[in-house]
DNA sequence: ATGAAAGCGCTAACAT
DNA sequence: ATGTTAGCGCTTTCAT
């Protein structure tokens, strides 16, 4: 492996030159410049990356905690992530954090070791001793699509467009809605939230057995829950899914008792992934804004790591509501 | 940062022991090694990573290079194979290649910098320079899902499982069948190979004109493929999809036009993607071992690293028609 | 069983 | 403008 001090040699001048024509430092000799910057091409070298961040104490990457199972929302919103981080010049490490509660101390472990410039949360960690943790070795951190105590965030209304998104189904004149959310991350929690509000404001009565809380965010899931409500019978005309994921399979589950979405029972999704489009109905549902809020997350992370003092605390991006063809007026 | 010089102050031994209590090795005196044991937990001291890798001339971690456009069978293979490399003490780092040829030298240079230890090939890579380099310098790799060279790689027979596939829709009485594959991955022509061989079999014309390459392997371009056919007239009664996104996108061309499937047009796709049992028809499809590809890519990744001989050149894994509804015989 | 010392590849402060 | 030097945190001979 050729190393700064084999350039160095070869081209008679020392380590510190080399390393100031490859960090773009001034005071050098702009012929030499050209002949180091021609070697390095020659022989291929590369500055080893442990030994910069052993010095620089910092590694030039940014860790990316998500959870185990991510969805596609999720999937494709890290995708975004990825690509912003790395046009700043980071590059992305991956915590996978899985459902035992100790998994996540670990991912703690994991991000000591690194030394890393910052790290963004996908995963919702509610062990407060791993915010403290990077709080006190102040590392940066961006939390996206959730927010917690006073940690900078970025997301959507989701009380709100949960809201929106039961309004949707109210105005169709649908009265008799149930819900499937799922369980472990604050956003099921403030969907529900924004449901039982809708209904609220409907003067529909709050009833909690109208909401089936599984354990996942999948399609299986919301199979499994949408069996479970037609287990107890049929006394709903209208489905609000706090995922996609979660209303494509509530959406199987009614086809294979004969019931027809959007015929015999509207659904209405949240997060409008891509494969939501081509699904059979075509499924309405609240858009998140994935592309923006990969950009502001990895924009903001890299300003609080280039100490940028003028941070903002905490992002509110607008959604959207996409009706296409799971939604139908109630039938009178 | 707590260091390691940091324990041995407190513990009143030198750093040369605790970095032997840490590593497990013997030659420590039991009391001493729990008292050790006992600070490093309460100060919560974990080793810096770029230091070990610095000296130990290896970074514990291996690279994976999936292509930036990812699908989600590619996505759920990389959740297994990442989570196997943990299982044998591998951080992963992904390199997410682009589809501008200019992004695979630069993964190359990336690839370089990190003194990896392995890397993983999910994404095909043309330029004999990215091997060639990766031999030179001795890095183990496996190759996953497809092969090239004489590089260990672990995949599915993909055109004996496109014959398959084709020879399902013809036993179903189907003569008239057109393929839609897509471009950049051998994947693509191989199983366009075995379209052709299953038509020779059923002595029907070999018709170039019966297969589209789109440029992408998602929904929307199967869909975009899908109106291509369409446009020309509606000569086929069975489509075979190069992947499942593909036929996903394919069926809602299909029935965009009031084309049902599988009633006027059979429609199979390849790989089992989680999403597909959930589809409006569900989907006929091939399955690939996902779960077992994973394992597999990792365990011969480790048993590389280790340099563990007895290395398998090629595996090729089986793979498994599943019919489900998308795919009905042809009514005479 | 334990410690001292060297060195991995790099950068930055300091000298010149 | 360039070189010398120290040191980042760790592991590993080599002594003892």
């Amino acid at each position: 492996m050729v190393s700064i001090k084999d350039i160095a040699k070869q081209s008679g001048m020392s380590p510190s030159t080399i390393s100031r024509v490859v960090n773009g430092k001034k005071y050098v000799n702009p012929e030499k410049r050209e002949q180091i910057l021609k070697l390095i091409e020659e022989t291929g070298y590369v500055p080893n990356k442990a030994a910069r961040s052993m010095v620089l104490q910092r590694s030039f990457t940014v860790g990316v905690v998500i959870p185990d199972t991510f969805n596609m929302f999720q999937r494709q919103l890290f995708s975004v992530i990825e690509r912003n981080l790395e046009a700043f010049g980071y590059h992305t490490l991956f915590f996978f954090v899985k459902f035992e509660g100790k998994s996540e101390m670990e991912c703690l472990n994991r991000l000591k070791a690194e030394k890393l410039d910052g790290v963004i949360m996908l995963q919702e960690i509610k062990n407060p001793e791993f915010y403290s943790y990077l709080e006190k070795i102040n590392l940066p951190v961006i939390i996206a699509t959730f927010n917690y105590g006073e940690i900078p965030c970025i997301h959507v209304d989701d009380e709100q467009a949960a809201m929106d998104a039961v309004n949707h189904l109210i105005n169709l004149g649908h009265q008799k809605i149930n819900m499937i959310s799922g369980q472990g991350f604050s956003f099921g929690s403030l969907r529900a939230e924004g449901f039982f509000r809708a209904l609220e404001g409907a003067a529909l009565p709050r009833d909690e057995t109208r909401v089936i809380y599984t354990p996942y965010y999948t399609a299986e899931a919301g199979m499994y829950g949408m069996r479970e409500f037609l287990l107890r019978g049929r006394d709903f005309s209208a489905v609000f899914a706090a995922t996609d994921e979660l209303a494509i399979g509530a959406i199987r589950a009614l086809e294979d008792e004969g019931i027809r979405v959007p015929a015999d029972v509207s659904v209405i999704g949240f997060d409008d992934i891509e494969i939501s489009d081509f699904m059979m109905p075509r499924l309405t549902t609240i858009r998140q804004p994935i592309k923006e809020m990969g950009e502001q997350t990895a924009l903001s992370l890299h300003r609080l790591i280039s100490g940028n003092n003028n941070i903002m605390e905490e992002l509110v991006l607008p959604y959207r509501l996409i009706i296409r063809e799971s939604t139908r007026a109630l039938p009178r």
